[in-house]
RNA sequence: CGGGGUAUAGCGCAGUCUGGUAGCGCGCCUGCUUUGGGAGCAGGAUGUGGCAGGUUCAAAUCCUGUCGUCCCGACCA
């Protein structure tokens, strides 16, 4: 490809909306353009990528045997009403209505549509497993897209849908789904874990997220250090202390502390240890509660997770926080003075508060805390559970090592569905006994787009992008030094490029009459993971000059032998 | 959904307080000179000032409404 064919859509300055470097170089390169918030235009150089990625998971999607098929993106609302969604989903899902006001919806992902096909193509047992994934336009009415194309409201994404007989063969295709999303993730040249995640209230026996690593990843993930444990933060389980409380070292008083609102502000003032405080967090109570409300107990220095909180019993979900007149009402005293002792609610502690000795709480009288207190002797301790986000440091669930957190951008997630989409909707067949079954299924999704703008996001430098090979625009740039006027620069470049193309390498030819400054420039900027310069200079003695993205010098190279030399280095590259 | 910004040329921005009919940089077009790290000179094009009302002799500027868009929050005592 020529530039003077491929026009490079450079932006020397950047749209002032873009927050990340991914978003930002993606602009920059010209690779998408906004139309809407989260809604993108991919042009020539960035739809080459988007492609490339697309190619690499419809590859091996084949080679796990998997079939494709392209389902509509727009879905009638009976389906979705059939699985009890139509209600469920919320603002995020997209709703039209046709001429003849039928509801329709904008797909969001895919389990009626394909659960339909399912039950009306498959009879029997003998059709088993299969696996059914497309790769597709899909809406999420967001809300708040950002960061691109990271959190954009259409999106690509391949997506996938298992059929089984039985939980076993679908832990044998889930099995396969995994490592092939590893061989994926492995092939794009990204930095990727897979994390254990959660089940939600599907069920099932598993789910793991696959996560790029990089800092503005918007998950928290905990990995073990000594294990190949990990986790989202959201899920990872905070392990009991194994140290029962240290006995009591004085007694439990009262203290005037008027303007000590937050733990922060206590430990500040009292020279309280924080990991000696305890918060007291009141939260809005099910049915099952009487008092409507109940009390969460957690260590100062540690956060609630939501996810575990909405799962204890009779916590209502979703988490919600008490409003301070609901609190007064109950307790008699605001948030900031709320403690355990003499609290006339239902109350639930953390594991690790539990363990807490001599630590001091709200007394739930305004502007007043006590000191000294201990489980047992000053009130009982209530019931422990996990509640809390594991910390860097925390010991490993699975007994290994201790956890450290970094943070991830979220590219795929694989799932055991079981049976809530077959049973709703009756998607059934014979077994070897004649015998009607409901099937299990499995899902898988890749967020195409995303995992473009997750490799930006681990790879870019201050120039701009620096492509892993298997998935830049092109492979190599050839960039003549005054062509226009060299007839020797001018012939050397064509024949090489030729070459180059007749060897199968994917060349962008900066053929444009440009500065050399401005060439380099833009090069770079895009990402082009090779770089050849063609001039008078190099040509005297035979050579040319390489460079690759990540070096920071120039090597000469015999121009006799280059067209190897980068087949070779590109081959390494991308596995082939 | 709550809070806060912002809306002026393709992009980045100034002008708004103190009303007088729009400007800078980059980019773009033409010509000449230039060409090994984002060139120089000369000339040129581009704006219903988001939209709708209102106040005024006069509105980018003041007032009201509205749409878009961005950021923060929706996790805490």
């Amino acid at each position: 490809m020529r530039t003077s064919n491929f026009p490079l859509q450079t932006l020397k300055e950047v749209p002032a909306d873009a927050e990340i470097a991914s978003h930002r170089l993606m602009l920059r390169a010209g690779l998408i353009r906004k139309l809407a918030a989260g809604l993108y235009t991919w042009q020539p150089l960035g739809l080459r990528v988007l492609r490339k990625v697309e190619r690499i998971v419809r590859e091996e999607m084949d080679r796990a045997g998997a079939l494709e098929v392209l389902m509509p993106a727009v879905q009638p609302a009976e389906l979705w009403e059939e699985s009890g969604r139509w209600e469920k989903y919320g603002a995020e899902l997209l709703r039209l209505k046709d001429r003849h006001q039928r509801e329709f919806c904008f797909g969001p992902t895919h389990e009626e549509i394909i659960t339909d096909l399912a039950r009306n193509e498959l009879r029997s047992y003998r059709q088993l497993p299969i696996n059914y994934y497309q790769i597709q336009t899909k809406f999420r009415d967001e809300i708040r897209p950002r960061f691109g194309v990271m959190r954009a409201r259409e999106f690509l994404m391949k997506d996938a849908y298992s059929f089984h007989i039985d939980q076993d063969s679908l832990a044998a295709t889930y099995d396969q789904m995994h490592a092939t999303y590893c061989r994926i993730f492995e092939r794009c040249g990204l930095d990727y874990r897979p994390v254990a995640a959660d089940t939600g209230s599907i069920g099932g026996s598993g789910s793991h997220e696959f996560h790029v690593l990089a800092d503005s990843g918007e998950d928290a993930i905990a990995f073990s250090t000594e294990s190949d444990y990990a986790a989202n933060v959201e899920l990872a389980e905070a392990v009991a202390p194994a140290a029962a409380a240290p006995a009591p070292t004085g007694d439990m008083r009262l203290v005037d502390t008027p303007d000590a609102r937050t733990i922060a502000e206590l430990v500040e003032q009292f020279d309280q240890p924080i990991e000696k405080t305890i918060k007291t967090l009141i939260v809005v109570a099910d049915d099952s509660v009487d008092a409507g409300l109940i009390a969460l107990l957690l260590r100062g220095d540690h956060e609630l997770n939501a996810i575990k909180a909405e799962k204890l019993p009779g916590v209502a979900e979703p988490l919600q926080m008490a409003s301070e007149e609901q609190i007064r009402a109950a307790v008699g005293a605001g948030p900031g003075s709320l403690g355990p002792v003499d609290l006339a609610l239902p109350m639930i502690v953390d594991r690790a508060a539990a363990v807490c000795s001599d630590f001091s709480a709200g007394a739930n009288t305004d502007g007043k805390h006590l000191f000294g207190i201990n489980w047992g002797r000053d009130v009982a301790l209530p019931d422990v559970a996990d509640l809390r986000n594991v910390v860097e440091g925390d010991p490993s669930p699975d007994g290994r090592g201790t956890l450290t957190i970094a943070r991830g951008i979220e590219v795929g997630h694989i799932f055991q569905l079981g049976r809530k989409y077959s049973d709703a909707m009756q998607a059934t067949v014979l077994d070897e006994n004649g015998k009607q079954v409901t099937m299990t299924m499995g899902c898988y999704g890749i967020g195409v787009s995303r995992v473009v703008g997750a490799a930006i996001e681990q790879h870019n430098d201050e120039q701009g992008i620096v492509w892993p090979t298997a998935i830049a625009p092109f492979q190599l740039a050839l960039v003549p030094m005054q062509m226009k006027k060299s007839e020797r620069v001018r012939d050397a470049a064509e024949k090489l490029y030729a070459d180059l193309q007749a060897a199968g390498i994917e060349v962008l030819f900066d053929d444009r009459d440009a500065r050399p400054g401005v060439m380099f420039a833009d090069i770079e900027l895009i990402g082009i993971p090779h770089r050849v310069v063609v001039g008078e200079r190099g040509l005297d003695k035979g050579e040319v000059e390489y460079r690759g993205r990540r070096d920071s010098e120039n090597r000469m190279l015999p121009l006799d032998g280059f067209v190897d030399f980068i087949r070779q280095q590109v081959s390494e590259a991308i596995g082939a």
